[in-house]
DNA sequence: CCGCCATCCCTTTTT
DNA sequence: GGGATGGCGG
């Protein structure tokens, strides 16, 4: 593990690589191959091989789904260090998440052996950042032991800056400037660059003071945000061409993974590194662009040979994960999209199963039926960690969880809480950030009454003033304030005996492990205490990650290096304890494979999402696409799709047409399966791709008001969607915003009070007949005779008898 | 200072 | 429907 605190000069040669030359074990064990071919080029196809050995000048490998992406970036940095051309610490490679830049050094570490821990410039776009940061963090007014803020502690500092500044924060909330921060630091824009249209947007006029403000508070707190760790150091090179020549000279050889996800602060920030010798290789995937809705720019890899002229495109299109019938279909829906660098997946291998889509009558029928066919992989002997669900939306998770308990099917969730999220350790953390960084006020401010010690808003707030007036952190405050009369004797008792608490564990850094200084500091806080005497069922987990918290402490050399990993990259990656089905949503899923998937809710409003459609329009439609695209090329041997009739929504039944994603699937290649469970309802499976080629994916602007409408109009002639109650999902989704779709006509929504009365009798597709008990605007609370007291929306029940 | 109730929102999410 | 949050009352 690399310690970020190492702020000694990187020229200095570091080996953790054999001392003796490259001449020694890498490149000769590499070079061992039979024709003079070194044994790590073995078994790449003309593709992959033209994309390690591209080796000067810029190369854009355009890699498909499970076409060796990893294997490429890994053979490639293999080769670059056994061919001498640079060193392992001269080599800059860099993902997005943690899970990557482990892989990629596992693999690295199988390639070349252990030179692989001498890649200091291995890492996520954020740690990579942060280091170039920490080495230079007094040229940007920071001190190299800054704190990194998580979004939680973020808003916390927003809230404190819009108090000040007097702004409303029911009506502009801190969470809503710090996405737009967020926003402008993705886009690369610092205060100073934030156009003025859009600074004034926030709090009528004061957005752009407010951000400002905002980064002049993280200066006196010595901290900065993940934001900062790119948008800073990019500043610092730009405004020190001494630093950046001095990194652009160290790090001859760049790769950049996932491409196709770079935000504007990121494309930026690699380009700078990149103009010094254009040893830059990139691979990426348009099709894979699931990240726009955080700044992603499909731009950037669309842009790769105008950014760097003579680049060379490589493009991998050989896929060795999923059979035939799977690609055929991936292919053919993610083909609607416009404006693609135009790759086409094919394999040797066989055409296997075919996808198929099966519609049922609504979403517990969903998770009954794929539990049950789970189920029956599972007596065919299938591995279960093979096996995933594949959401678009978060809530859909939670049918599956229960029916699996219900089933004893063992399941995983993936993307859950995380465990540097939960409360007890960032409490934890906030003592140990107060000792290693005592500018930290937002650490001091969370535990300074946690364990309660009697100190409330009152001493705070006295605290604060004077913090402000002396221009010192409140830590240092308090230490003064105690001795004045300020404060309530007893409020002075508590804080003084807060104050000399962490003067004496301070005193203990120097000669104590960290680990068992946090042990120490946790016990005698009462901080533990805290927890033994809670009553409620969660507060023995919660000693026990505590307890986890200070056991990871021991595999770090410092407090420093411990905190930097649980901001930047400590991640619960627990794969003991058996055989599991993955839940997680399509998101998540990219970059994994499975040989079954399972795509549950094919509907329009839920996938394509309906928000999207409306907030992106065209753009959010094909990124809906891409998302479909990932799903499907999940899957090794089935992928098995989904669509619902009706799903309950904010709590409310409604009715739901299904996806034009499915129309979007070539007929040739899909199998129509009917629901298991009985209910029949309606001739989809025949004539279903009846309208295949119909599709012209020329869409007009408002496009998929268009494309809505005109699969309604398809939907009279066939195609997936069915009878006249079924074509209400827009209005479903997007709430008051859009007009309701009815079969063929537009119909304005009257947002009128319901036709319905109480006591009317009245008939619902899902629940039978009933009697409406009340009524809010177009909301019934109707007392059903067999399914019980529901609410539904009026237009979704028909009179009795009409 | 704590705990209860009204209210609001509800896609995706890494670092 | 449900969870998170914030205000208010004890």
């Amino acid at each position: 593990m690399s310690d970020p605190f190492d702020l000694s000069d990187a020229d200095e040669p570091d080996f953790a690589i054999a001392p003796a030359p490259r001449a020694g074990g890498i490149a000769a064990r590499a070079l061992a191959g039979a024709a003079g071919a070194p044994r790590y080029l073995e078994g790449l196809n003309a593709e992959q091989r033209e994309a390690v050995e591209a080796m000067d000048g810029p190369v854009l490998v355009l890699a498909g789904a499970g076409t060796g992406k990893t294997r490429v970036l890994t053979t490639r940095i293999a080769h670059i260090i056994a061919t001498g051309r640079a060193r392992p610490h001269q080599i800059l490679a860099v993902t997005f998440t943690n899970k990557a830049s482990r892989e990629m050094k596992e693999r690295i570490g199988a390639l070349i052996g252990p030179g692989a821990e001498g890649m200091p410039w291995l890492g996520t776009f954020h740690s990579i950042g942060a280091k170039i940061l920490r080495r230079h963090a007094e040229l940007v007014g920071l001190q190299s032991t800054f704190t990194i803020l998580d979004t939680d502690d973020q808003i916390r500092l927003l809230k404190q800056v819009l108090q000040a500044e007097d702004v409303d924060d029911k009506r502009w909330p801190a969470r809503a400037l710090a996405h737009q921060i967020d926003n402008w630091k993705n886009r690369g824009l610092d205060p100073t660059r934030v156009p003025p249209g859009e600074a004034g947007a926030f709090a009528n006029g004061k957005g752009g003071k407010l951000y400002e403000m905002y980064q002049a508070r993280l200066k006196t707190l010595n901290a900065v945000d993940f934001g900062d760790l790119l948008l800073e150091s990019l500043r610092l090179m730009r405004e020190h061409p001494d630093v950046l020549t001095q990194f652009q000279e160290r790090l001859r050889y760049i790769l950049v993974d996932e491409y196709q996800d770079t935000n504007t602060v990121q494309y930026l920030w690699l380009r700078l590194l990149a103009q010094g010798r254009r040893n830059v290789c990139c691979v990426g995937d348009d099709d894979q662009s699931i990240y726009g809705w955080r700044g992603a720019e499909v731009d950037n890899i669309l842009r790769f040979d105008k950014d760097f002229p003579g680049a060379k495109v490589i493009r991998l299109e050989r896929n060795y994960r999923s059979t035939g019938h799977i690609l055929a279909a991936a292919a053919h829906l993610i083909s609607h999209n416009g404006g693609r660098l135009g790759k086409t997946l094919f394999t040797d291998g066989e055409d296997g199963e075919m996808p198929t889509v099966t519609g049922i009558w609504d979403s517990e029928e969903e998770a009954r039926t794929i539990g049950e066919d789970i189920e029956q992989l599972q007596r065919k002997g299938a591995n279960l960690d093979e096996v995933a669900i594949l959401v678009r939306a978060s809530f859909q998770m939670r049918e599956f969880e229960e029916r699996f308990i219900t089933l004893g099917v063992p399941y995983r969730v993936i993307g859950g809480p995380r465990f540097y999220e939960r409360a007890e350790i960032r409490d934890a953390l906030a003592y140990l950030r107060c000792i290693a960084q005592p500018a930290d006020d937002l650490a001091f401010e969370r535990i300074f009454n946690t364990p309660k010690r009697g100190l409330g808003d009152a001493t705070l707030q006295c605290l604060h003033n004077y913090a402000r007036s002396a221009r010192i952190p409140l830590m240092q405050a308090a230490r003064v304030i105690v001795e004045t009369e300020e404060l309530k004797p007893k409020a002075r008792g508590s804080l003084r005996a807060l104050v000399t608490d962490f003067a004496r564990w301070s005193s203990l850094v120097e000669n104590t492990r960290h680990s068992e200084l946090a042990e120490t500091i946790l016990e005698e806080s009462g901080y533990t205490d805290m927890w033994r005497n809670d009553r409620s069922a969660d507060a023995a987990g919660r000693l026990e990650n505590l307890k986890e918290l200070v056991r990871s402490m021991e595999e770090f050399p410092d407090l420093g290096g411990f905190l930097e990993h649980i901001s930047l990259v400590m991640d619960v990656d627990s794969r003991e304890g058996g055989a599991h089905v993955s839940i997680m949503t399509l998101h998540a899923a990219k970059g994994l494979e499975f040989e079954t998937v399972y795509l549950p809710g094919w509907e329009e409003g839920l996938f394509p999402h309906q928000r999207s459609l409306d907030e992106n329009g065209r753009a959010g439609l094909e990124e809906e696409r891409r998302l479909a695209y990932v799903g499907v090329t999940r899957a090794k041997r089935r992928a098995k799709i989904y669509f619902a009739t009706n799903r309950r929504i904010h709590g409310m039944w409604q009715t739901t047409i299904p996806s034009r994603f499915l129309d979007e699937l070539p007929a040739d290649h899909v199998e129509v399966v009917e629901a298991a469970t009985g209910v029949s309802y309606g001739g989809y499976a025949q004539s279903r791709f009846a309208n295949q080629d119909s599709y012209t994916s020329t869409y007009s602007t408002p496009g998929w008001q268009r494309a809505q409408q005109r699969r309604s109009e398809q939907g009279a002639s066939g195609g997936w969607s069915k009878g006249p109650q079924a074509a209400q999902s827009t209005q479903a989704w997007s709430g008051r915003k859009a007009p309701a779709v009815i079969e063929g006509e537009l119909v304005a929504k009257s947002s009128a009070a319901s036709a319905f009365e109480p006591g009317a009798r009245v008939f619902h597709i899902k629940f039978g007949n009933g009697t409406v008990a009340s009524v809010d605007g177009n909301k019934l609370t109707v007392e059903f005779d067999k399914a019980g007291r529901k609410m539904v929306l009026d237009s979704f029940v028909q009179a009795h008898g009409a």
